[in-house]
Parts: C-alpha cells; sequence; structure tokens
RNA sequence: GGCCUGGUAGCUCAGUCGGUAGAGCAGAGGACUGAAAAUCCUUGUGUCGGUGGUUCGAUUCCGCCCCAGGCCA
C-alpha cells in the first residue's frame, strides 16, 4: 500500500512552523523542512530556525545539515528527503514536508532530470569569462551549443546561462537533450495531500514580515553574522551569505549601509522572497489553498489531515475528485 | 517679523529656455531542473503645494497664501 505524506507549503512568515506542529500534536508525524536556508549550521535567528525544544516536541530532519561554507542543492535535497521519508515510514509515522523552497518540493514531487553536479573549477572558468565578456555574450555563445535552452533563457540570467554552459562543458551534451533524454519522471511513491498557504491579504503578510525582522534584530542576527565571520572564511557571494536578512547584515558590518537601511533593505528583500514563493504556489497543480490569517487555520488544516489519513490509498480515486474543490471555499 | 532654499509617483529626486512629466527604490504580475532566501523578465497618470494673474495654452513666468528647512532680527 501506498504510504501517506503530508505537504505544507507557503510564503515565509506564513505560520508554517506553528501549524505544522499543532499537527505534530495531533499525527504521528515527523518533520521534514522544505528549506534552503535550514540546512546551514549556526544560522538560526535570520532562519527563524525551530528552537532546540521545538525540535525535541516532534522530530525534525533537513535542519543543520552543513556549515555556511558549503553548498547545498535540489538534487541533494531530493536524496535526503527520500531517505528521511523512508525512514519516517518504516517508524510507523507519516512524514510532514513543511516549507518555502518550492523548487526543493517540486524537484521531489517531480522528479529531476539526470544531469551532473556543479562543478566549482568549471563554474569558476565561466565566471571569469563572463566578467570579461558579459553574460549577454556568454548567452551567444550558448546558443551556438544549445540552441533550445538559450531561447528559453535571457540574456542576464547569469545562473542559468551558467548552468547550462557547465552541463554543456562536463557532459558535451546540451542540457536541453539530457533533460528531454530523460522521458518520464518515477511516480512519487506517495500518496499525497498538499496544503498551500496564501494569505488572504497580502498587506497583513507585509506587516508580519516587518514585525519578524524586528524581531530578529533584537535576537541579534547581526551578532550572529558577527560570529559566524569569526568561525568560517564566508565571503559575501556565497550561497549561506545571500539569504535574506544575512547578505544585508553583512551590508551593515561592511559598513556599505546603516541600520536604517539594514531595515529597510531586509525587510523588502524577505517581501519579495514571499512574492516569489506565492508566484511558485499559484502554479503548483493539486494544492489546497487556506488563507494562512484565518485564525482557525490549525483546526481546518487538522481536520482536513485527519481526513486524509481515515481513508486509504484504495480510495484514492474517490479522494482525489473530492480534492478538486479549495477547501479555502468552504 | 525679514531674507534664502525647497514643496513633482508610496519614498528619494530629475525635468519641462511655456505645449499637462521620468529615473532609482518600493509595490504588482510572471519565469524557474544540482546556488533557488538564488537568478531573471514585464509593469510608472501623478489636483507637478494652494490660489489668482499674464498667455491661444502654466507644473514651468509673475503676485499672494500655506507647509518644511536654513540664515538674519
Amino acid at each position: 500500500m501506498t504510504p501517506n505524506a503530508i505537504f505544507i507549503l507557503g510564503p515565509t512568515a506564513s505560520g508554517k512552523t506553528a501549524l505544522a506542529l499543532h499537527l505534530a500534536d495531533r499525527f504521528p508525524v515527523e518533520i521534514i523542512s522544505i528549506d534552503s536556508a535550514l540546512v546551514y549550521r549556526g544560522m538560526d535567528i535570520g532562519t527563524a530556525k525551530p528552537d532546540a525544544a521545538t525540535r525535541q516536541r516532534c522530530p525534525h530532519h533537513l535542519i543543520d545539515l552543513i556549515d555556511p561554507t558549503e553548498a547545498y542543492s535540489a538534487a541533494r535535497f531530493c536524496e535526503d528527503a527520500r531517505a528521511a521519508m523512508a525512514g519516517i515510514v518504516a517508524r510507523g509515522n507519516v512524514p510532514l514536508l513543511a516549507g518555502g523552497t518550492m523548487l526543493y518540493a517540486k524537484a521531489l514531487l517531480g522528479g529531476l532530470s539526470d544531469l551532473p553536479e556543479a562543478n566549482p573549477a568549471v563554474r569558476a572558468e565561466l565566471e571569469s569569462r563572463a566578467a570579461r565578456i558579459g553574460w549577454p555574450a556568454m548567452h551567444m555563445q550558448l546558443a551556438q551549443v544549445d540552441a533550445q535552452t538559450a531561447l528559453r533563457l535571457k540574456p542576464n540570467d547569469s545562473q542559468r546561462i551558467q548552468r547550462a554552459l557547465e552541463v554543456f562543458q562536463i557532459t558535451g551534451t546540451p542540457l536541453s537533450v539530457l533533460q528531454f533524454a530523460a522521458g518520464q519522471p518515477a511516480e512519487f511513491p506517495y500518496r499525497t495531500l498538499k496544503i498551500g498557504l496564501i494569505p488572504g491579504e497580502r498587506a497583513a503578510l507585509h506587516k508580519r514580515i516587518a514585525a519578524r525582522f524586528e524581531a530578529m534584530l533584537a535576537d541579534g542576527i547581526v551578532e550572529e553574522l558577527r560570529h559566524l565571520r569569526d568561525q568560517y572564511a564566508l565571503s559575501a557571494d556565497m550561497p549561506s551569505m545571500r539569504c535574506v536578512g544575512y547578505r544585508q547584515a553583512w551590508q551593515f558590518i561592511e559598513g556599505e549601509i546603516d541600520r536604517t537601511s539594514l531595515r529597510e533593505k531586509a525587510v523588502a528583500a524577505t517581501r519579495q522572497l514571499a512574492k516569489r514563493q506565492l508566484t511558485w504556489l499559484r502554479s503548483m497543480p493539486d494544492v489546497e489553498t487556506y488563507d494562512c490569517l484565518r485564525p482557525d487555520l490549525a483546526e481546518s488544516v487538522g481536520d482536513r489531515c485527519a481526513a486524509f489519513l481515515a481513508t486509504s490509498s484504495f480510495s484514492d480515486l474517490k479522494n482525489r475528485s473530492e480534492n478538486g474543490v479549495s477547501a479555502d471555499s468552504l
């Protein structure tokens, strides 16, 4: 019988953690974080990482996996998440995947093509060439070896142009060919319930975001970063230091911006992050959306999960048609 | 009280030698396959402080008033 899995997807500051904990009180679940920032050890305040007490209350997976000098990836997330899910099911529990890194969720659900992993040497070489000739020129070079990918990418999309060139350089085969050659992705081996948290009012989420960053400042996000800089050989272009909040705190420590600007820039960056997360959420199929601002959110989602868990994979078909309606409109 | 400088998009400002205006940031929408809290794309009508005057026509020139700074009393 196909095991169950529950997803809670939502933008930053939408209350995913609180909701997940509520569900943990009610059901035999273990939480798997879908979050590209929670994987960094020592980055606790700015990522709103669940504290030790919370993590004791319910097992959390995929948190504190690497040092801030290292890099994680969607592919590694897929491996780690699958392994964690298997373990949870073996223990007789239900995996509860909660987070806001939508690319990771999509990769886990839909699979990734068989591509080479990042190669620092190749990237460094591409980076220095780009510094000389500019990304639009790199884009034109990409068009010579992989017209299809070049067509879908904009001339300034440095990151994706670099990746496409990297893949070609390593494999000798265009990225577009490898992606199509991959063919049909394997079916996700779980019966899933996907809950999406979308604020009914954007302004309310913005308020929460501002208040939350204020609290992070008070809790010492800047001091946390100072310690990390003492502890590790960090640089501003590392993925960890590009995280919202830390990036701006870095600029503050470097004296590039003042405290007012730090506050404004960090809050704006968080809003923009939330907006991108919402764009993902709206485009994802089979997500049941709830207004994360409604007071009875935990109750409603809890009831929905109870109903989901009460049915088995045998009643999958019937269940799916029920899911067609957005629970939000009830 | 007098003089000076400002008052233009949510914010910071540019500009119109008189023909009703545009950048950056913010906001909004979108894309997204090993960096994704990343990277990138699209998107700018606002009594140009108010009110009179000159003018075919004023946000632009002139008068008065209001507001914010500064200087002098």
